[in-house]
DNA sequence: GCAAGGTC
């Protein structure tokens, strides 16, 4: 047997490390093997992978979509490649001369699947080595320690139920797929995508938008007065009555009672405290995070799913946090609370409230949810301390929230009084109902919600609901849930208010709202879908995929019919069923009680039965897709030839408006150079157009009817600013040889153009075609300044925040086309920006001049640059 | 170029 080092394989650099320092008690070394850490000491040598190091696909012969019917890939083989070029081959490396190899990839399902496919490369290049596997759910020096003096083997049998998740999700996708991007011939960047994750979310975001769609929203009213004692603050309270169930309603359906209610509330100069109810209410403090809740709690403070993941991983990579992708809701037993919170309280924005924590005379016994898993621990400050300085404002507020969440754990629930009090409106001695013509019937007809009995007592109920914070608990250092108070008075039984601002309010039922993105996440994680590293992921798929617009996504019309051809032909994919079943069979894969080829197969058949439908009805899928493409950029009828104006793209990347009878009709409007367009439902009276957002994150803004803006930039004048050099007074020599002099007195304009853009130009344009560029972007000012050589004014450009110089539009040209120039000698390999300034002194401005310069003359005229090296970029720029 | 899952 080989008596190489032994080799611990992690599912990432960061645990490598931490992993090496733990077992080498901080004598590791760490030594860069094609771009990998790998840490050695003593006789071992510990490498950390990147998640997975290989990928699934199918083999190459499948890979034109133009040449495999999608039905195809059904049963097609599925083969796994190194996608980790550099990580594979050290791995492969170390692997051949090690004598034991151990895997200590994460705990969880995936982990278990990574460390195999590690398993795998390893069995390539050395039979015999033994293998190990630990599991340990959190990197601390207990878990560790033990984990590796107890090791155990590799679980191949949760390997292969993440095995037939992989080929499963790739049959499915690809299938699938393929066959809706061909049958709407939407290939390229704009290939229409399902997938068993993104289907579902798809379908939840439609789902409600049709409920949104189909509501029919319902009048009902709500009365309130002010009540108050004889000296003190009035205190909202608000009329109800019990339905016929004997449940408190406030809700009144009924105008004509709406209207007897209001008569009576103001007939009543008063109302007498019938009822005061006063409890305790503990409020507990919330359970550590796991990547939803911080998903969510971050989500409050205005950032996205994927900003909320993007900043707790830098701050991860920089040590602050604790791996930011886990589902556990507990903490692990050796975290310490105390010291953690004594670390954190060396910072002077948490000195006072981590004092106060450990201050309080009690054992910190943190929160713990409900969740309990082995992947990682909650997260939570890892004690680093950053400083402020070193975050920016983002990194330091999601930072805090980290923190302060921790704290949050760890601290006391808070209490509140509860106080109820129900009066009834007095000075009404007759009961309602006699005095309301037809009341009586009006209640004998409707339903449950009906006031039961208005009048039970001689008068409205009004009830009030006041709190008051009794211990602030944790919202002493938890400060981003509310804790406002509302403060209803110390009443008696039988005491009588005053009664004042009496109001009716109409106002009708709200069809329910949007998935924000983190509901929407809550909502995947309560049916399983996706996982804590993926979901925010998929969700920025779906935008990247024209499948869902603006914050909270709103449906494309696409994104519609996507679901509705699945819906009628493949159900499946748009369904949690499939993540449901999927789940229950990889449980019995791992369990031994079913085998990977047993639980694919089954998949391939039904995939193949939803083919077998799906076929028949490709044309009709796909027109339905091309008409709900076309939906999404129709902006209405064209003005000159009746057909529809559609947002399109150009070769360069830019956005603007074109007609569908293109090449037939040629009518287009610009639309502005930054973000991408979305079409509102808003449309201009006048010219019958879809009002354009531009998206662009931040900076969005609303542009409006295209129309309307292109009218507008033509009512612009020309700005003439001097005369034209080409052409002009006093110019040497015309240009054109029909006979016309200087006289003819061409002017230097502003012009602006109708794709948005702007120039300055001749006037006698296009006899005269002189122009100089000018910036896309911003206010264009002339200034008073003038250039002396051209004397032409200065510009000014106001874009942003600080407006800048331009200068003479003739010297800024040239300085561009001169520096335009130097970066032609800086696309030869070895030549930068300041060499480029050094040859160009020297009087070579290109890469012609450079290869025709003799190497020995040019190295004596520029400084530090050898013959030699001349040589080398000759070489390089042939 | 397809999925979903790791990780950066």
């Amino acid at each position: 047997m080989s008596r190489g080092p032994e080799l611990i394989i992690t599912e990432k650099d960061n645990a490598a490390r931490r992993i090496a320092d733990i077992l080498s008690g901080e004598s590791a070394a760490a030594d860069r093997m094609n771009d990998v850490n790998v840490y050695e000491w003593g006789g071992k040598r510990c490498i950390g992978l990147s998640g997975h190091v290989v990928g699934v696909d199918f083999p190459a012969e499948y890979n034109d979509w133009r040449d495999v019917e999608p039905v195809e890939l059904i049963d097609a083989p599925v083969t796994k490649t190194p996608t980790q070029e550099g990580i594979v081959a050290a791995l492969r490396r170390l692997a051949r001369n090690a004598s034991r190899v151990v895997i200590a990839t994460d705990y969880d399902r995936e982990g278990e699947l990574i460390g195999k496919e590690a398993y795998e490369l390893v069995r390539e290049v050395n039979e015999d080595v033994p293998v190990d596997r630990v599991r340990f759910s959190s990197i601390t020096e207990n878990e560790v320690q033990e984990a590796f003096a107890n090791p155990d083997d590799l679980d191949f049998e949760l390997a292969a139920a993440g095995e037939a998740r992989q080929t499963i999700d790739l049959t499915w996708g690809a299938a699938l797929t393929r066959f809706l991007s061909l049958s709407a011939r939407q290939l390229g960047d704009d290939f229409i995508s399902v997938g068993r994750v993104q289907g579902p979310t798809l379908k939840l975001i439609v789902d409600r938008e049709r409920e949104i769609q189909a509501f029919d929203p319902e009048s009902y009213w709500e009365l309130t007065g002010e009540l108050a004692k004889s000296s003190g603050d009035p205190f909202e309270a608000r009329y109800f009555y019990l339905n016929d169930e004997g449940n408190e309603r406030e809700r009144v359906w009924d105008e004509a009672v709406a209207d007897t209610l209001t008569e009576a509330l103001a007939a009543a100069d008063g109302a007498t405290v019938d009822d005061v109810t006063r409890r305790t209410q503990t409020d507990d403090p919330p359970t550590p995070f796991n990547t939803t809740a911080f998903i969510r709690a971050a989500g409050s403070l205005g950032y996205s799913a994927q900003r909320a993941m993007s900043l707790a991983e830098d701050l991860y990579t920089a040590g602050y946090v604790t791996y930011p992708r886990t589902d556990n809701t507990v903490y692990p037993e050796d975290l310490e609370p105390e010291e953690l919170i004594a670390d954190l309280g060396d910072s002077p924005t948490f000195g006072e409230d981590a004092a106060s924590l450990l201050d309080e005379d009690r054992d910190i016994e943190p929160t713990e949810g409900d969740e309990e898993t082995t992947d990682h621990p909650p997260i939570h400050p890892t004690g680093e301390l950053p400083a402020a300085a070193d975050l920016s404002d983002d990194e330091w507020e999601v930072y805090e929230l980290i923190v302060r969440r921790f704290f949050a754990t760890c601290a006391d629930p808070a209490t509140w009084e509860r106080l109820r009090v129900v009066a009834l409106a007095n000075g009404e001695a007759t009961p309602i109902a006699e005095r309301a013509d037809g009341l009586a019937a009006l209640r004998d007809a409707e339903d449950a919600a009906k006031p039961a009995d208005l009048t039970a007592d001689g008068g409205l109920r009004l009830k009030a609901n006041g709190k008051r914070l009794l211990e602030a608990g944790y919202h002493e250092v938890y400060p981003y849930r509310s804790s406002d108070e509302r403060i209803v008075p110390d009443v008696e039984v039988g005491e009588t208010l005053a009664l004042s601002g009496r109001t009716t309010e109409a106002k009708e039922t709200q069809p329910p709202r949007r998935y924000g993105q983190s509901r929407l996440i809550e909502e995947m994680e309560k049916r399983q879908l996706g996982t804590k590293a993926t979901r925010h992921r998929t969700i920025e798929k779906l935008y990247d995929r024209n499948y869902v617009e603006s914050d909270p996504p709103r449906p494309t019309r696409l994104a519609e019919a996507v679901v509705e051809a699945a819906e009628e032909f493949a159900d499946r994919i748009v369904s949690e069923e499939m993540t449901a079943q999927l789940e229950e069979d990889m449980a019995a894969i791992a369990a031994g009680e079913k085998a990977y080829d047993e639980v694919t197969e089954a998949s391939r058949e039904l995939l193949s039965r939803v083919f077998d439908d799906l076929t028949d009805s490709r044309e009709a899928v796909g027109d339905h897709l091309q008409t709900s493409l076309k939906a999404d950029k129709t902006l209405g009828p064209c003005p000159e030839c009746g057909s529809d104006l559609l947002v399109r793209k150009s070769r360069q990347g830019s956005y603007f408006v074109g007609c569908d009878g293109y090449p037939d009709c040629e009518y287009t409007l610009p639309l502005p150079s930054t973000g991408k367009p979305l079409l509102l439902d808003e449309t201009c009276e006048e010219h019958d157009l879809r009002h354009v957002k531009m998206l662009a994150g931040r900076k969005t803004f609303v542009h409006g009817c295209p129309q309307c803006k292109a009218d507008e930039a033509d009512e612009q004048e020309d700005e003439v600013i001097g005369v034209c050099p080409d052409c002009g007074e006093g110019a040497a020599s015309p240009r054109d040889g029909d006979g016309e002099t200087a006289d003819a007195g061409g002017e230097l304009a502003i012009k602006r153009l109708r794709s948005g853009s702007r120039l300055v130009g001749c006037t006698r344009y296009p006899d005269c075609d002189y122009s100089l560029p000018l910036p896309r972007r911003g206010e264009i000012e002339v200034t008073d300044e003038r250039c002396e050589e051209h004397d032409l004014p200065h510009l000014r450009i106001h874009s942003g925040d600080e407006p800048w110089e331009l200068g003479c539009p003739i010297c800024n040209y040239r300085e561009f086309t001169a520096r335009q120039e130097g970066s032609e000698l800086q696309a030869v390999e070895g030549i930068g920006e300041k060499t480029a300034a050094k040859l160009k002194n020297a009087g070579v401005d290109g890469v012609d001049e450079l290869k025709s310069a003799d190497p020995d003359d040019l190295a004596a005229d520029v400084d530090g640059v050898g013959a030699d090296t001349v040589r080398d970029w000759q070489a390089k720029a042939d």
